[in-house]
DNA sequence: CGCAGATGGCTAG
DNA sequence: CTAGCCATCTGCG
């Protein structure tokens, strides 16, 4: 298996390193970010994630405001503390994996 | 509200 | 070029 980062994972996990701390970022916005529009692509790109601890798929979020499937099953119970120390930074996320302030919510684009 | 299907784009060989 | 994949999204009852 190749898991080497190909130009469209490097753009996502660039994207990643772009969110500023205390920020997290809807799969639609990547995917817009990305220029593509397919969210799929973003969490198939996070799902393989191989700069897994450098790449804060965590900060990455459904639409819905929701964690999406890393809190779910494809992270792990561990990642309930991941949640709260991102609380630390101003991303707080409910006990269900839920954002509780969309406030963090931080857009690519920059407009005013 | 809840479920199911459809969708779009990505990867690999 | 083809096939399979995904942590999604959207619509409908």
């Amino acid at each position: 298996m190749m898991r080497e980062p190909t130009a469209f994972e490097q753009r996502v996990y660039d994207l990643l390193n772009r969110i500023p701390k205390g920020k997290v970022v809807t799969y639609k916005e990547m995917a817009h970010a990305l220029d593509c529009g397919s969210a799929q692509a973003i969490g198939q790109a996070l799902k393989r994630n191989p700069y897994a601890p450098e790449v804060p798929c965590h900060r990455v979020i459904k639409t819905d405001g929701n964690i999406g499937g890393y809190s779910g099953e494809t992270g792990g119970a561990k990642l309930r503390k991941k949640l709260k120390l991102l609380a630390s930074e101003g991303v707080k996320f409910d006990s269900g994996g839920s954002l509780v302030s969309q406030d963090v919510v931080y857009r690519f684009s920059d407009e005013s």
